[in-house]
Order: C-alpha cells, then sequence, then structure tokens
DNA sequence: GTCTATAATTCGATAGAC
DNA sequence: GTCTATCGAATTATAGAC
C-alpha cells in the first residue's frame, strides 16, 4: 500500500495550486478555484492544507537543486548558469509561481532572495570571484528579468526567442557579471 | 479660479492611488485605504473615478517622454540609456506602480509592452540599428530585471548600489544589447 | 460636495452530517 | 474521508440624507 488515495488527493491539490498560483498570482487564485481543477471539494483543501498559505507556502517550496558547478571552467560559467535557469524555467512551474506572486507575497520574496544570495552567491565563492554577492546579484538582475519579460510580460521578441539565441546573447552578459573587474569603490 | 478645491481632490487621490498601488498591488490596494491616505471618504474615490479600475488606469497613465536620443552617439547610447531609466524609477512612481501590477492586471502589461516596443524600438530604428525589436527587448529584460530586483524583490547588494556603480555594471551590458552583431538565424 | 448607511458579492475557513 | 451548508469578514459600489 504504497500509494494511497489520500496522497494522490493530497498531490492533485498540488498540482492545481501551483498552476492557479502561477497563473493568477497569489491574491487571485482562490481555493474554490483550486478545488474546482482538483476536481474536489474547496473544504478538502483546508483540511489537507489548513490554511491558503500553507498551501502556497507548500506550492512555492522545491529544491532549487543549484548544482555548485565547481568543475566548470570558469571563461563557460556564464553560459552554463543561463542553460541552467532555461531549463529550469522551463520544465517546472515552481519558479513561474515564484515569481507571479513575489510582488504580493513575502514567502515568495524570500525565497527568491534565498536562491540568489543563499545559493548563486556561494556558488561563485567557490570560483574564487571576488565580491560573489554583488555578483550574483547582477546575475540575478538579467536571469529574473529574462523570466519575466518572457513568462509575465510576454514581450514578443522574449517569448519568441530560441534557447540558443538566448543563450548566445544572455550568456556574455553574465560572463561579464562574473568575471569582469568591479568598478572602483570599496 | 484656475484652481477649485476639486481639482486638489483628485489630485490627491490620484497620489495616494500611486503609493498604494505600488506598496501593495491592485489586489491589495484597497478603496479605503487610498482614501484614509488621502483623508477622504472612500465614497468620493469612486464618485471622482467611478471603480477601482479606471482609477488604476488613471494612476498608471503617464507620459514616458523616451527621448529619441538621435543627437547621442551610438557608443554612448547604453550608457544613456541605464541613467534615463534610472532618473525615472527613482523620481516617478508610476513605474514602480506599473511594476509591480504588472503581474496581475493586464492593463498594466500592455502600458509596459508600450514603453518598449512602442517607444524603445522606434529610439533604436533611428539609429538605423538592425533588429531593432529584438534589441529593445533585451534591453527590457536587463533594465526590467534591475527593477524588479531593486524595488520589489529588494535583493540587498542591489538595493544598496550607488547609481553611478548600476551605470557601470549594466550600461556595457546595454550598450551590447544594441550594437553587437546578433546572432546567426534570420 | 461630503458623508452615513447599506446593498451585493466574494472569499477563507468551520461545523457537522453521512 | 468527503461533501453540504454556512459563518464571519472583507471588499466594491450605490442610494440618499445633509
Amino acid at each position: 500500500m504504497a500509494e494511497k488515495k489520500s496522497d494522490r488527493t493530497r498531490a492533485a491539490i498540488l498540482a492545481a495550486a501551483r498552476e492557479r498560483f502561477g497563473a493568477d498570482g497569489y491574491e487571485r487564485a482562490t481555493i474554490r478555484a483550486i478545488a474546482a481543477d482538483a476536481a474536489i471539494d474547496p473544504a478538502m483543501v483546508i483540511r489537507y492544507y489548513g490554511s491558503k498559505e500553507k498551501l502556497f507556502a507548500a506550492a512555492a517550496e522545491f529544491d532549487i537543486r543549484l548544482p555548485v558547478f565547481t568543475d566548470v571552467p570558469l571563461a563557460s560559467l556564464g553560459e552554463t548558469l543561463v542553460r541552467h535557469f532555461l531549463g529550469r524555467w522551463g520544465g517546472d512551474d515552481t519558479l513561474r509561481v515564484l515569481l507571479r506572486t513575489a510582488v504580493t507575497n513575502e514567502v515568495a520574496v524570500d525565497r527568491m532572495r534565498g536562491i540568489f544570495a543563499g545559493q548563486l552567491a556561494p556558488t561563485l565563492r567557490a570560483h574564487a570571484l571576488d565580491r560573489p554577492d554583488v555578483r550574483a546579484g547582477l546575475v540575478a538582475t538579467q536571469m529574473l528579468g529574462f523570466a519575466l519579460c518572457r513568462y509575465i510580460l510576454e514581450l514578443p521578441p522574449i517569448v519568441h526567442m530560441r534557447d540558443d539565441e538566448v543563450v548566445s546573447w544572455l550568456g556574455p552578459t553574465v560572463a561579464s557579471y562574473l568575471t569582469a573587474p568591479a568598478p572602483s569603490q570599496a
């Protein structure tokens, strides 16, 4: 009995929640709509997850799994990072949920900060780069800005760009944020 | 009688609306809170602007006033654009309102698209650059990503960065998006 | 012009039958 | 475990007195 019915119900709720939160944002995504998508009763959502806030926390919970990339030569680290984020954005709803909801939900903001300050910065530190926090922040501006324009604003030229084109354009930018000498100032 | 009392009331409502929409987003910003900020009755907000949706449209209405920059040499156009956007983000609430609300409000998305597709792209076209729409989109990813990280997510290293540092880091990126040869493909 | 009172919805969450 | 019924709170928007 490895697969209980309650487990499938839980998973169905979570999948519907990810879709709704990602499509509508935290405020407009209603328990009722999520329940309808999961084909169950709205009361069940509360029973399984306690509250809307906790359901969101569960939907936004995921393993960022950002490798440390210590074996990647510094010269190609920028391109590697762009490819990695492209794969993650495309394959998983969770990052889009975070991006969509980070505007009004403090939990999402904290989690987004954790990805770049808590995961990417240490990776850069492992490569012995100076000012890893600043460089991680700059990478965040470019990668999150790309995600914003592609998945939320849906700017036509960004939406239609092929992945290898994206790498060609953004790779050198990220690389420069990693390795370019920092401007003067302590 | 150039200054009626009703005009001041209208202006007070609009100013409070910009502040609330920018701070809380469209859904969480309530008519009641806006009215309280403006020190008037909530019913007056509806009387003056008809509905919350129309009030938002008015709050997000503004002249982007993006100069064509035809007199700026191409070599320094990137840096000029970064400085221009920095000035606009800092001095006016409206861009932050758009950014905060673009996640859940279609009006804000359209207006944001218009800035880059309808204003920046023609500027690039005036400089005889190839693929102006793609280049304008790329500039959007970097500038909007910076604004997102600084004003919404408030990533510490981005928040604390001085304006001239921002120009030093982002200027070359924007410049490369304007003038770097496009990757292969039609 | 301004404000009180309230209508009409909608939402999150709960209680309890089955 | 599941669903019906509903509560209580919050919202936008309106009607009408002053």
